[in-house]
DNA sequence: CCGCATCCTTTCGGATACTG
DNA sequence: CAGTATCCGAAAGGATGCGG
């Protein structure tokens, strides 16, 4: 009989890996992942494929550097494909993979908060700025 | 009779901010919670106040130039409290405000999807990395 | 249409030294 | 203990021009 229980694999397993820790693989993909422009890419693509220009409309104001950018990382870490139509003009489009799928209800809530609370988060901004002795 | 209709306003209200949009307040608010070190920080006070220097050591190598800033972004947006205590030495503890509790949850799912995924995220890029033509 | 390469400016963020 | 202030290198990110 092992000395390591069930509960006590699990335990270990759901310790794998930590944020909290400078050297863990975790902190640095919770780095790239807790991002402005991954949050709305992740987002912009929750009813399904679109295009490069489609997307690059939605996410306003964003460089075409940064939008390629996101996107390559999302498509590196699994988490969109990519898809090119050989067309004329080509046509590329973008799709959320299973994984990318589950990591949307955490971009959308977050993309949803900060809307959500904006008012409170400037009320609070005010009173701490009419503070400042 | 106003044109306007109950839902009309809830579905304008609801509208009201647009991280999607460049210039909306929302698309900066959401530039500031989505970052790693405020994810760090917010769960790191999900069981109660804490100390600095006890932050400092949970968020394995912060500087403290970065944590003093983070913290002091959560106090301004009302997320967090900073109480000082008056002793010697002096003793600060910083707190979630009920707003800051909304958020945790939040914050929560995307430190724990990153540590959850970890894996898939790895091997997705060693597909990648192998594909290189 | 969908990029990549380059330049250049701005910001981030670590290191260090110093205060109540 | 819990900061603030300053310096400085590294990285982010916009602008522009070119290419399949």
């Amino acid at each position: 009989m092992p000395t390591r229980t069930a509960a006590h694999r699990r335990a270990e397993a759901s310790a794998a890996y930590d944020a909290y820790l400078a050297e863990c693989p975790a902190r640095q993909l919770l780095d790239r992942i807790a991002d402005k422009w991954v949050s709305l890419a992740v987002t912009a693509l929750a009813d399904g494929p679109r295009r490069y220009s489609d997307l690059q409309r939605t996410l306003a104001s964003i460089s075409q550097k940064m939008l390629t950018q996101t996107l390559r990382h999302l498509e590196r870490d699994g988490l969109v494909t990519r898809t090119v139509t050989p067309a004329v003009p080509v046509r590329v489009t973008y799709e959320l993979t299973p994984l990318g799928r589950s990591l949307l209800p955490v971009m959308a809530a977050i993309k949803g908060w900060a809307e959500a609370h904006m008012d409170e988060v400037r009320a609070a901004r005010d009173t701490y700025d009419d503070a400042e002795d």
